[in-house]
RNA sequence: CGGGAUGUAGCUCAGCCUGGUAGAGCACUACGUUCGGGACGUAGGAGUCGGAGGUUCAAAUCCUCUCAUCCCGACCA
């Protein structure tokens, strides 16, 4: 491809709605175009890159023995309100009427649409088990679209679903799934781990996200550092119950005055004590109306997740109204406490550990000190619902857990039979008896795997590239070649040779100074460098630069194509 | 949805407080000089100042409404 050919505008300013690195790269670097909140046009330079991940994905896919399906992005209601999910699903779902005002989804995942399919395409066990898979626009309504590309309201998803007559069969394609995944990522040149994951919305049993490894992830996942080789969503990380027994109880009851204390930092700060002394209860709404107390220590934070699992808990977790706490405890929150409460309580098994501890007194203003357990108040029942913290023990029974930051990639679910007992997709069996199939379900994002990768790899002056994932192999950049027949013939000559060899080349033929060229080629992340000028052809060498080097090689001229070629291969197999 | 902020040229922004002929840099076009790390000069094209209404002799500027975009938002007991 020739640069003047091609419309690549890079910009040397940030444009100023970008937040993360990916985005304000792919903006500069003219990779993607926003037409509209969380809505991308992708440029000629930015599709072949998203056209790279799927490539890789597509051929994973089909050696897994995946067929590939493309089903409708607009999806008529009927089989939503079957699914049960038309009520369930909230304002994420794009509702739309077509002329005859007949209620359509603009599809922001497709259980419903495959499993109609299968359960008229699929009659027998024979005919299983069997993985239909696509890769298609989704949308989906986000409350806050942000970063770009990471969390767009549309996107390209690989969306895969597969069938099986028994659990043990949905186990072994979820198993071969995963070895797909983990194959795809890294042949994509990724850092990333598969966690342990909650099941969401979409529901089911057994499931993993692929998460890739960056500080700017918006999601959290604990890693264990030793041999256990565990990695969960915090979301869904357990606490484990500390081995150590409670401390004898040594200071009396007391209670004390705590003007302004509020929240346990100024709690903390005024009655000089560290907030791991202290205990904070959080009032959430229960399922059939009133209230629900949740005991914390001070310095943990109440895990969703667990926390709308209790038993008596509304789903999803709601915190209570103002007014429902001062019903409950007649004191408004800033002073609560597990003193004297009439509602449910729980409590978490780190906050019970706790002995000569401070809470609030359901007064205002006043807190207690020197409270225990049993002797003071009795016992709740004792749950874990916070979030893990660095240095917890990890739940694989090896190491401590540290807290890392992810970008959701890949997704994984057995869903077992909820969507086939709902719309009723069943084959014979040996005994010609109807069987519901059991389903597992397979994502990935495919746009946002473009932005993750940019994430992880990048410098100050743009993209580094995983090179399987770049949008040319090879950056030609000739200098002065206006003025310099030898050195435009050389450019001319390298270019139609790598062409021909299957070399996607990108010629930068443009009249531009040299200073132009290089910070162009650096910021749209070419992997390969190769520069062509008077000077080089003087001295019978030509100047390679990979771009993740720090230096020049100097190739005889005469080497260059065979070089290249050893260099691209090198990097496509993840040497780089 | 609640709170905050911002909408002025393709991009980054100034001008608004204190009303009076719409600006800069980047990008773009032409010409000239330049040519190994985002050059310089000259000339030029480009904006219904988000939209609607109002106040005023006069509105980018003041007021009201509206739309869009961005940021923050259980973690507090």
């Amino acid at each position: 491809m020739r640069w003047s050919r091609y419309p690549i505008n890079t910009v040397k300013e940030t444009p100023s709605e970008a937040e993360v690195i990916s985005h304000q790269l792919m903006l500069r670097a003219g990779l993607i175009r926003r037409l509209a909140a969380g809505i991308y046009t992708w440029t000629p330079l930015g599709l072949r890159s998203l056209r790279k991940v799927e490539t890789i994905i597509r051929e994973e896919m089909d050696r897994a023995g995946a067929l590939e399906v493309l089903m409708p992005a607009v999806q008529p209601a009927e089989l939503w309100q079957e699914s049960g999910r038309w009520e369930q699903y909230g304002p994420e779902l794009l509702r739309l009427k077509d002329r005859h005002q007949r209620d359509f989804v603009i599809g922001p995942t497709h259980e419903e649409v495959i499993t109609d399919l299968a359960r008229r395409e699929l009659k027998s066990y024979r005919q299983l088990p069997v993985n239909f898979y696509q890769i298609q626009v989704k949308f989906r309504d986000e409350i806050r679209p942000r970063f770009g590309v990471m969390r767009g309201r549309e996107f390209l998803m690989k969306d895969a679903y597969s069938f099986h007559a028994s659990q043990e069969s949905l186990q072994q394609g979820y198993d071969i799934m995963r070895e797909a995944y983990m194959r795809m990522f890294k042949r994509m040149g990724l850092e990333f781990r598969p966690v342990k994951a909650d099941t969401g919305s979409i529901g089911g049993t057994a499931s993993e996200e692929f998460q890739v490894l960056a500080d700017s992830g918006e999601d959290a996942i604990a890693v264990s550092d030793g041999a256990d080789q565990y990695a969960a969503n915090l979301e869904l990380a357990p606490a484990l119950p500390p081995s150590t027994p409670r401390a004898a109880a040594l200071e009396p009851l007391a209670k004390i005055a705590t003007p302004g204390c509020r929240t346990i930092e100024q709690l903390c700060t005024f009655m000089g004590v560290p907030a791991t002394k202290t205990l904070k209860l959080l009032m959430v709404d229960g399922s059939e109306g009133g209230v629900v107390a949740i005991v914390l220590r001070g310095d943990h934070e109440l895990n969703a997740i667990k926390a709308q699992k209790l038993p008596g808990v509304a789903t999803p977790l709601r915190m209570a109204a103002r007014e429902a706490v001062v019903a409950a405890t007649g004191c408004e929150p800033g002073y609560l406490g597990p003193i004297g409460l009439r509602c449910p309580v729980f409590a978490d098994h780190a906050a019970l550990t706790l002995a000569d501890f401070i809470c609030g007194a359901n007064e205002l203003d006043q807190h207690y000190r020197g409270v225990n357990w049993q002797r003071d108040l009795p016992e709740p029942t004792a749950v874990d619902v916070r979030n893990v913290v660095p240095g917890d023990p990890s739940p694989g029974g090896a190491g401590r857990l540290g807290i890392r930051r992810g970008i959701e990639v890949g997704h994984i679910f057995q869903l077992g039979r909820k969507y086939s007992e709902a719309m009723q997709a069943s084959v014979l069996d040996e005994a010609g008896k109807p069987v519901t199939m059991y389903m597992g379900c397979y994502g990935i994002g495919v746009t946002r795997i473009v932005a993750a990768a940019i994430e992880q790899n990048h410098d100050a002056a743009g993209i580094l590239w995983p090179e399987p994932l770049a949008p040319f192999d090879v950056v030609l950049v000739p200098l002065n070649a206006g003025k310099s027949p030898r050195v435009q013939a050389m450019a001319e000559s390298l270019y139609e040779q790598l062409v021909a060899r299957g070399v996607e080349v990108l010629l930068d033929d443009r009249d531009a100074r040299p200073g132009v060229k290089f910070a162009d080629a650096e910021l749209i992340g070419i992997p390969h460098r190769l520069v062509i000028s008077d000077r080089g052809i003087d001295s019978g060498n030509l100047e390679y630069r990979h771009r993740r080097a720090a230096d020049n090689e100097a190739w005889p001229i005469a080497e260059v194509i065979e070089r290249l070629l050893e260099r691209r291969a090198a990097g496509q197999r993840g040497a780089s």
